[in-house]
DNA sequence: TTGAAAGCGTTACCAG
DNA sequence: CTGGTAACGCTTTCAA
């Protein structure tokens, strides 16, 4: 009824008659052990469907060959397929991965992280909640030698190496994309401004707008927080004003379409009035109408970027590095008042 | 530079000068510890960091708490949304959660379970691979007593417990909704036909074209595959009929989608001139204009479920049940003809 | 070529 | 109330 415990080395090698460092040896093709004894061994681990117990040889190394993984949840697209290429490096390396989510909870995100140590995980990569602004607790680790690498929300930058996207160039891109195709005001939504991505974001904005000597005007930069209620009263926002823009960067999926809902009830077309430029990946940029022109980050790189370097990182390699994977501007219909010249 | 070994009982016994054993009970709360030398115990154990191995204890008990999942993908909603469910009620219990996915590949499907057993997990959660037919990989596990529960994609029922959604009664009420709503004439848009959720789904629409005497006509369905642009070429089609139906069931999201683009294309109006309801999340229904009226699965519910017995199993009661987790239909504009009567 | 024994960190039982 | 010791499964010296 209850299950029985393994087959262990030991019952092996009273099973044979011999000694379980000889076993041991065996099974690892140990040179020192005849070739006759390795043969009866393996077969009788085979037949026995003997699996070495790892718990006990994570006892012996303390290196469970286990990854430790915090993102802020695990059901938006975005951060599912950055795990899906941890994941597959990980395996790969025959390392497993746990993955814990803090719900943008900065509380949460401590509990994350203190159970992932708990369970001696090697090494730990991690995209900071939105509520996070003290780093202490990541801090400790650095302190503990635990191998530890950021993702797309990162700090400590010099103490940890990260993975982050080309958030300024592509902001920037986007923008210059916009002036191109006829707008003339173009408005931001973004999120909290203590985000780095936040500003970064902004940044390349402001960049874009300054290369081609546009006026910037402050009222057209909305940043509370990211999501779609946010997109909406963003551009619900943006919209009202005055002299509202002709076109509207939204700094993630939910802000622009949050922000294409509240352009719609404004009655406005896209692009005619407004253009609409988000960032979203291939698959739900085209289940909009127009179809949305969107910054698509290299997700899956992104994850196996990050998995890599924190493979090197265990493997004893303490360089930090700050590696940045450009995303891919997507140009659909949202976005093109007319053609760019030539 | 290399990391230390963490702090061990042993280390905090002997900086007390007294034996590993009371340390532990001290730590336990024993209550056969006086209070001053728990006290004295415990301040050095927070001072040192202390962390309790949880390989010691796991190659103790031969219980890591640790639980496995095999999912087709972790990037789809679907599954990353079940996964969240499972991973809380996995926590909540004080288990972590390894993911592994089969890509709907047989051959890795094996190797995920075979990956899972080796860790030693607890028990495993598994949502079949469409590609698997042959189940003896799992059977082996009834017989080494590993709990195992399935969802959505099941088999082997006798010998599992699954989680299931009602496939077949949500077509029926999503069809019966449009007839309520005013549609008379009903498409259906599927996939592969010897798939089982076509095969219920299907069986649901014709129920319920049947339940309210509405001739069935075959040519009013399209099953090719299941994907956004068969759900386009098959709107398509359906439109072009002679006598084109003046709404649609999309069995899935991509095909719902698709077939949204083609309404466009057509220049129909949803819903005044074809109403439509599709299967996916809340969040994505609410991407489009107008909203998409759709079937619901409490995918998060899903998990909680699957996980709970799964721990039930774990816990020593081997009582094998299937649970079904009825569908939501979430009524939205897309579906609306005109009110339906009290 | 093989065996014996120590050690990894913890718990649990038996003594004192 | 506290200490000693065996046990969990494995690797790794050291001996034979």
């Amino acid at each position: 009824m209850d299950k029985k415990r393994p087959i262990s080395l030991r019952d092996l090698a009273s099973e044979l008659g011999v000694s379980i460092s000889t076993v041991s040896r065996a099974l690892k093709n140990s040179p020192e052990i005849s070739m006759e004894m390795k043969e009866k061994i393996k077969k009788l681990a085979k037949k026995r469907n003997y699996r070495p117990n790892p718990f006990a040889m994570s006892l012996l190394k303390n290196a469970p060959r286990i990854i430790g993984i915090i993102v802020p949840d695990i059901v938006t697209h975005y951060y599912s397929s950055i795990i899906s290429g941890i994941n597959d490096v990980a395996r790969k390396n025959e390392y497993s991965i746990i993955i814990t989510s803090s719900y943008e909870n900065y509380k949460l995100e401590m509990q994350c992280l203190e159970d992932l140590i708990n369970i001696r995980v090697e090494g730990i990569i991690v995209c900071l909640s939105q509520e996070t602004t003290d780093y202490s607790h990541f801090e400790a680790l650095y302190d503990q030698n635990i191998p530890l690498v950021f993702f797309d929300r990162v700090c400590l930058i010099r103490k940890f190496s990260s993975v982050i996207t080309d958030n300024e160039d592509s902001a920037f891109h986007a923008v210059s994309h916009l002036i191109e195709t006829g707008s003339k005001r173009i408005g931001f939504i973004g999120g909290a401004n203590h985000l780095e991505i936040v500003k970064q974001r902004k940044h390349g904005y402001l960049q874009a707008l300054r290369n081609y000597r546009i006026p910037i005007e402050k009222e057209l930069v909305y940043c509370k927080k990211i999501g779609y209620e946010s997109g909406y009263d963003g551009a619900h926002a943006l919209l009202s004003l005055p002299e509202p823009p002709d076109a509207i960067l939204g700094m993630t999926d939910s802000l622009a379409f949050g922000a294409m809902k509240a352009i719609r009830e404004h009655n406005l077309r896209i692009p005619e009035d407004i253009s609409l430029i988000g960032y979203t990946d291939e698959v739900h940029s085209n289940y909009v109408e127009p179809p949305l022109t969107a910054v698509t980050h290299q997700t899956y790189k992104m994850g196996e970027t990050a998995c890599k370097l924190l493979l090197k990182h265990i493997k004893g390699n303490n360089k930090v590095e700050q590696i940045t994977i450009p995303c891919i501007l997507s140009v659909r219909a949202s976005s093109i008042k007319h053609q760019k010249k030539e």
